[in-house]
DNA sequence: ACCATTTACCTAGATTATCTAGGTCTACTT
DNA sequence: AAGTAGACCTAGATAATCTAGGTAAATGGT
């Protein structure tokens, strides 16, 4: 309940925008959200890969085994284009509902 | 999964934001953050209910029972001192947090 | 040669917030 | 008298995230 430093139902959005970037294992994909954020937004391992699970049911991303940049074995995701669509989707919401509690959060 | 028109973790935030213009009963507290945000987000009575109990619980909010302008029983909330603190806490938070999800969205 | 650390992935179970879908009661309207 | 709207309440379902473990391989230090 105290430090959760991922606003819940934002992680799909966030994934989906940094693999918007090209392909990237899993763990890259959470050290991009960590670092792009500013060290503001951690992802879990324990969130992260079971939310890469269901987007990749969804079809949303597909997964390619390959070696990381430390020559680890590495599964790589990159956007499919039902992704591409539904990081456009998922960004206008995003948008309309922050803007929405801004309004809120002014007009009270 | 699909028309969440509520950001899940954001409730708080808003039933304390639109007390803080001073004291209102629930169905109204819905009906103010419905209006602000010109009809984007939609508080459910079923979430918004218990919230109430969470809150007041904390200490963030008090109620008592008085009368609606529509003549009907209503219990009316309103912020204490701690919830004025809750709701300072909240809206830091919440800039800090959409900011860095705005990081990530112009970045990657 | 050995051991610790880092990288990378995985998963079961707990927690928690929100929603669904019911329900009650009372005032007002027709 | 009946129907609608206002206002509150709650049990159970759903779903996302976190906790707290675990495995395995490559690197680095001694």
């Amino acid at each position: 309940m105290e430090k959760t430093e991922l606003l819940s139902g934002t992680l799909d959005l966030l994934v989906l925008q940094v693999l918007s970037g090209g392909p990237l294992h899993g763990f890259a994909i959470a050290e991009q959200i960590h670092v792009l954020s500013r060290d503001v937004l951690t992802v879990e391992e324990g969130s992260l890969y079971p939310a890469l699970y269901r987007m990749e049911e969804k079809g949303w991303i597909e997964a390619e085994w390959g070696q990381s940049e430390k020559g680890r074995r590495a599964k790589f995701y990159r956007l499919t284009k039902e992704g591409r669509q539904q990081l456009a989707n998922e960004r206008q919401a995003w948008d309309r509902v922050a803007l929405a509690i801004g309004e809120v959060l002014r007009n009270a």
